[in-house]
DNA sequence: CGCTATCTTGATATGAATCAATAGCTGTGG
DNA sequence: CCACAGCTATTGATTCATATCAAGATAGCG
């Protein structure tokens, strides 16, 4: 059996024991197809369950009363979907598919006998569940204290960076099978601006578009517009329980 | 021995047995006085460990080139410092006091003890870790995409609402030891927008100012305004591990 | 009793939102 | 293969929330 993209993206932290990848293999059991737009949890709904991104493009999003929609995170392969059931039977947002998508839908007590027979695997998702907030704190950073084109060159470069742990690493070009109006939902604007400032960013050479992808020719120039820092590239797992 | 704060905070959310309590109790062990004002973690810097608030009020801040800062996170009694310790060794964040406090430092190496024997704990961690990045997620919602007055509101409900975890249930009196700037840092303002908006909010009788504290009269509307849900009342923990 | 931080107020500037059209693309059915 | 429908992207004109600049006014605090 070839590792699932799951096992591939906690591999790329840590290499698994075999009795670790057989009780990761416990939460892939049920693949699930999802047509682009359809959503796979609702805000405020009850959902006891978690998922895993076996292929796709996902993000997870709030409404607010005015109609308006903050996205809040963009999930690919191997990532969680819906962690916070862990606290609350009601989702706290909602999850979609932005692409063709196969997801995998666990019970929250899939998680009982990982925690209580791996303890490694309960530190790895602990340090991933840390790496995901402190992204979110510099995305928070980014939206209250930065400029517009510097929160979208982030955008970038932090999906980039994510979508290399499992692609082909190095590459400098990002799949972004989302609209300007999505965009503009994920980084706190309007479609309009975001589309002004795409094309400042064209003009500077900074971005190179394409359908449904974004090339990034100039990866330090716009970190350092972006003031960004790789969240997700290596994890330091030296106090990690040993591997059972 | 009367219960530390933090075995306070935790068994808010579910009863701890002995054994527990007794491997909580090795995280508290080297209790350290911080002034208001100090630091006592360094974005950037090296550091191997975690902490926790015994007492005090502590922020999480992370600066941008031109000298804005950006609040991430306000930490009150029985909170960790540093988490992001788990993931890697440089700080992601600073960590400073607000008002005198104190505060246990303790090494990472605690937290592998932690995970191997007590699979309940880690569950309740990571459910923790869970609900502060739903918060920050909140926040991120908040500063996309709704007015300066919901986010102060939305802020001050917060604060509330964690402060009465550990303090007296039900109070509507919030105690704020920060600056007006300081405020700014957190909802993503400006200290002179601020400044105009409490004055706002205090001519709409929706707080009550004084020396250090803030009283939400009226809660309700309050919650309306920052359209806001209270993420720290109850955790859902049916599914956790046995005790032991 | 002055020093310094904090708070307050006013005037002006600006990044981004809103309003309003138009153009371009994509898929679909005839 | 064309025509139409419906998104998506682009552009311009205008408005608005918030930032910036510039002074005072208060109030702790040594």
């Amino acid at each position: 059996m070839t590792d699932s993209c799951f096992v591939a993206r906690l591999g790329h932290y840590l290499p698994l024991s075999k009795a670790e990848k057989a009780a990761l293999g416990s939460l892939e059991e049920a693949p699930e197809f999802i047509h682009a737009g359809e959503t796979l949890f609702e805000e405020g709904e009850p959902a006891d369950c978690l998922a895993l991104v076996k292929t796709g493009w996902m993000i997870s999003s709030a409404l607010v009363e005015d109609g308006q929609r903050q996205i809040l995170r963009v999930h690919l392969e191997g990532d969680f979907l819906n962690p916070a059931a862990v606290a609350w039977v009601d989702s706290a947002c909602s999850v979609s598919a932005m692409t063709d998508s196969v997801v995998c839908r666990f019970p929250r007590e899939a998680l009982t006998v990982l925690f209580d027979e791996h303890p490694r695997l309960a530190a790895l998702f602990f340090s991933i569940a840390m790496m995901e907030a402190v992204e979110l704190g510099d995305r928070l950073k980014a939206i209250g204290r930065t400029s517009g084109k510097a929160r979208i060159a982030q955008f970038f470069l932090s999906t980039l960076s994510r979508q290399n742990i499992t692609g082909e690493p190095g590459s400098t070009t990002l799949t972004l099978p989302m609209t300007q109006t999505d965009l503009a939902d994920a980084v706190g604007l309007t479609n309009i601006h975001v589309n002004r400032l795409l094309r400042e960013l064209t003009a500077d050479e900074l971005i190179v578009r394409s359908r449904g992808a974004v090339t990034l020719p100039k990866p330090a120039e716009l970190r350092a517009l972006a003031q960004w820092t790789d969240r997700f590239e290596r994890l330091d797992t030296r106090w990690y329980p040993a591997a059972r």
